[in-house]
RNA sequence: GGGCGGAUAGCUCAGCGGUGGAGCAUCUCGUUUACACCGAGGAGGUCACAGGUUCAAAUCCUGUUCCGCCCA
């Protein structure tokens, strides 16, 4: 395409297509370990198989991305694995629904069966998210995608599995744990969200099994009295000492349990008296334990009360505790009611009321797993990003319990342990055993559970590079760069991946943890999908562009500050957008006729030139470091205030005058000036907008290489130029003022108007002198003349000052007072700072203490404002004698 | 109950010891050959509150009040 064909609006979804099959077809996301180059790497936190894009995926793969693009310019050997995981019970419960439809349950197909259409499912729909990605312009290595249920992953899972088993961290017994009784499996304590509920606070009166009176209990569970087989209190309560060794009646029940003594039961809760339910609790569970009491189920696995409730067995759970209340009441046990606001656990994927449910599991222990954990990162082997992460981490790590990873489900990991029926032998097999090796019975079964999803995600970064094989990717890209995630599962998953990594692989799998910012709706509550609060961002895509979403995303990332999110943002992006388009449009059709650029030193620079330069150069140096420091936020900032307000309002306006005319020379040194600084410019934008930096790319005279695999560029020191920058910063205030005096007395924009400026000294004038043709053309001045101060100045004018400099816009009568308001006006405000300085100055403790240079600075801004003073006043003197 | 954030222009947020900034919105002007997804100019702030440290505090410390999140 040539620039004649560069339309006048950026069309963003026209270009993105093309330029990633481009970048497919060219192989530029591939990356193999290469001893020449230094690694970068990262693993995508694998997204869920049934989920689709949303904005936290959004923003946590920009990053990454970015990231990757970046490091890929600077030479790296950048490798970003991507791939999904096959999410438990998630996927389990879509495919259900599916067969709910047709009426049938899982168990009607038998496990190999539905585990068969799990597969064809996750073929089928499984994939959304993968094609997403893309379309946001992920430069992940596809060729290496993984799924955490594939053959390699699988490998992974069983040999970490065994080993762990061996070593005997890994171990199966009967406790409390979290059961969904929709799901119908179990949960580890990470996956159980507290909510608060409005309940109640039920009062039982549990009688004397002999003589008079009783003790009361609160609960805020009545229905499971009926499994209750002791009450407890603490031992240090007076008022229930006397008690203890007792016998009471459990209500309704009829069952004769003890009164026991425990330390863990807290006196302020309700009476101070704790019925205990070792069954269906997990303090009481370890009061019973201590005390050797029984445990009685009450509920059975889909939380209906079972044949042990007697006459409510069948009844749901919620029935049961109302018309086991009614019942209290009517025997007069039920002493008060209370309104009692508690936190209710709920399942994390389909939020249904946990029960703590006793049941064969298989546990990790964490204590050895966690200490190595600990070490790596109060060491610094991990760094987290913000740093505040790290005492989040540390106090979770610190208080760990063990980890529940069987889950009740087909749809995952198989537990790789073998029992056999016949003698009991058990082991754990990577490849699997057809008969018992002890016994030779055939009756050698499988354990039926499947592994927490976790578990598998716990081992990505490395079982995704070929572990518990020997690869040269692990021994080149392991441990990776960094992870790039959200805070909500620094718990679930971050930290096992830290304690798996040391395990197995002997490091850190990750040097950095990059925890970014939670995307908020307008109201800056959580974005839902059920409350319909979340915004598509493929919606995101089509209507602003898929460069501006990332821009926008990257631009309101601030570190470790939740993103609010804004429409007005998105808004800003895409104008950005456009606005580099159309620059680039104006620079490419102007420079089109002109000859290749020859180097530097064949040209002679002005400020002007130097200032730009030096600007292009301040900014890779700005960009490179803040995205080195993961402040994205400000390398966007960086980008957008140079080229909006650097490049376009000032560079390209102070540079027309030369395009419109006819000296050739100066359009070919400016050609290679706007060449260099858009070429530059389009490299550091482009990790950040990837597909409109490459079409414009593209059209730069003589690219044949794709923009994503050029270097990065590097500051040359030999550009930064400060002197430049206070020369054309002082001609931009000069204009500035031109522009505001202009306004004030309603000259029209596009009217020219003459002008006197008065410098003080002769390098001002000279800096002036040369800039002349800039000024009447960016002010509209026609004839200027620049003059030393010493000479006569005009007195019918509207007067600014820029430093010592004077501007003087010659002024018809009526319009004199316009002058004397803003001189009167002017002078208020230098007397106020007159004032506050001078107090400041005459302030002992602050010449004495202050730096030396603050003083002198503060002095010299002092005396600065008394010569500004003085001549206000001679310039009112005069025009007043004339008003009047 | 414990921990961590946040409170700055009408809105969304930067700034984190030395003259308070940006984007959007608002007001005034403008179809000068890049862009109205634009240009020029203006208005708008006891930096939540109260103490303290310091020559100097939006910025550091302590406390208070609201808001959000995490853990129990």
């Amino acid at each position: 395409m040539t620039t004649k064909e560069l339309s006048k609006v950026y069309q963003p979804v026209s270009r993105r297509a093309k330029w990633y099959d481009e970048w497919m077809r060219a192989n530029n996301f591939t990356a193999k370990p290469d001893p020449s180059r230094k690694p970068f790497c990262i693993v995508i936190p694998p997204p869920n198989i049934t989920g689709s894009l949303h904005m936290g995926h959004a923003l946590d793969n920009t990053i990454q991305d970015l990231l990757i693009r970046w490091k890929r310019m600077e030479g790296f050997a950048s490798l970003w694995i991507p791939g999904t995981d096959h999410a438990g019970i998630a996927t389990q419960t879509v495919v259900e629904k599916e067969l709910l439809k047709e009426k049938k349950t899982r168990h009607d197909l038998g496990r190999d069966e539905f585990v068969r259409k799990v597969w064809k499912w996750r073929d089928e729909y499984g994939r959304t998210i993968v094609q997403q990605l893309k379309r946001l312009g992920a430069s992940a290595d596809w060729s290496r995608e993984r799924f955490t249920l594939d053959e390699q992953c699988s490998k992974s899972v069983k040999e970490a599995f065994i080993r762990l088993y061996r070593k005997g961290w890994i171990y199966r017994g009967k406790y409390i744990i979290n059961w969904c009784p929709r799901c119908l499996t179990a949960l580890s304590d990470l996956e159980v969200e507290h909510e608060d509920i409005e309940g109640k606070l039920y009062y039982v009166k549990y009688p004397f099994a002999k003589g008079r009176g009783g003790i009361t209990i609160a609960t805020t569970r009545p229905e499971t009295i009926l499994a209750d087989t002791a009450v407890a209190v603490n031992p240090d309560d007076n008022r229930y000492k006397k008690y203890i060794g007792k016998e009471v009646t459990v209500p309704l029940a009829g069952r004769k349990v003890p009164v026991i003594a425990d330390p863990e039961v807290k006196t302020d809760f309700g009476t101070g008296a704790l019925k205990i339910t070792p069954a269906h609790d997990p303090v009481d569970f370890e009061i019973g334990r201590r005390h050797n009491l029984p445990a009685i189920s009450v509920l059975d696995s889909r939380g209906k009360m079972n044949e042990e409730a007697g006459p409510y067995a069948g009844m749901d759970r919620d029935k049961c505790r109302k018309v086991f209340t009614e019942d209290l009441r009517k025997g007069g046990f039920l002493i008060k009611e209370e309104e009692y606001l508690h936190a209710v656990g709920h399942c994390y994927r389909c939020n249904t009321v946990i029960e703590p449910y006793l049941s064969d599991q298989w546990f990790v222990k964490m204590k050895g797993l966690a200490e190595p954990a600990i070490k790596a990162v109060k060491d610094e082997r991990v760094r987290f990003i913000p740093e505040r992460y790290t005492g989040t981490y540390l106090y979770w790590m610190e208080n760990i319990r063990d980890w529940c990873i069987s889950r009740q489900l087909w749809w995952g990991h198989r537990i790789p342990v073998w029992n056999c029926g016949n003698c009991s032998f058990e082991d754990a097999y990577v490849e699997n055993p057809d008969k018992c090796p002890k016994c030779g019975s055939h009756q050698f079964i499988q354990d039926s559970d499947v592994l927490d999803t976790w578990f598998s995600s716990a081992l990505w970064p490395f079982s995704t590079m070929g572990w518990p094989d020997d690869t040269e990717d692990l021994k080149y890209f392991y441990p990776t760069s960094v992870l790039v995630t959200a805070r909500d599962i620094i718990f679930l998953w971050v930290a096992r991946m830290i304690m798996m990594g040391l395990e197995f692989m002997k490091d850190v799998p990750f040097r950095k943890v990059y925890i970014h910012a939670t995307i908020l709706d307008k109201e800056g509550r959580r974005m839902s999908k059920s409350k319909g609060t979340g915004i598509d961002p493929l919606e995101l895509f089509n209507k602003y562009g898929t460069d501006a979403t990332r821009f926008a995303l990257a631009f309101m990332t601030a570190q470790g500050q939740d993103i609010k999110f804004s429409e007005e943002k998105m808004e800003m992006a895409r104008n950005f957008a456009n606005k580099i388009w159309n620059a680039s449009r104006f620079v490419m059709r102007n420079m089109e006729s002109l000859p290749a650029a020859k180097p530097w030193k064949e040209y002679t620079l002005n400020n002007i030139d130097r200032w730009i330069l030096s600007g292009i150069t301040k900014t890779i140096e700005k960009v490179t470091k803040s995205l080195e420091e993961y402040d994205i936020a400000k390398a966007t900032s960086a980008l957008y205030d140079f080229f909006w307000d650097d490049f376009c309002d000032w560079y390209i306006e102070m540079v027309k005058p030369v395009f419109f005319g006819e000296d050739n020379k100066e359009k070919e040194k400016i050609r290679k000036i706007l060449l260099f600084v858009l070429e530059n410019f389009y490299k550091l934008l482009h990790p950040f907008m990837p597909f409109i930096t490459e079409e414009l790319w593209h059209n730069l005279p003589g690219k044949n290489k794709n923009l994503i695999v050029e270097s990065w560029p590097l500051p040359d020191a030999s550009l930064f130029d400060e002197k430049s920058e206070n020369e054309v910063n002082f001609i931009r205030d000069v204009i500035r003022g031109i522009r505001n005096l202009r306004s004030e007395i309603n000259i029209q924009p596009q009217a020219e108007t003459e002008a006197e400026i008065f410098a003080e000294n002769t390098v001002s004038v000279k800096i002036l002198k040369e800039a002349e043709s800039i000024i009447k053309s960016l002010a509209r001045i026609n004839p200027l003349w620049i003059k030393e101060s010493a000479a006569d100045k005009p007195r019918h004018a509207l007067t600014c000052r820029v430093g010592d400099t004077e501007v003087f816009l010659p002024l018809i009568g009526e319009k004199l007072v316009k002058e004397l308001e803003r001189l009167r006006k002017e002078t208020v405000r230098i007397n106020r700072d007159i004032e506050s300085l001078g107090s400041k100055l005459k302030d002992e403790m602050f010449i004495t203490k202050a730096p030396p240079a603050i003083v002198e600075k503060e002095k010299a801004r002092f005396q600065d404002l008394k010569d500004l003073k003085e001549k206000i006043d001679e310039r009112l003197k005069s025009l007043e004698g004339q008003d009047s």
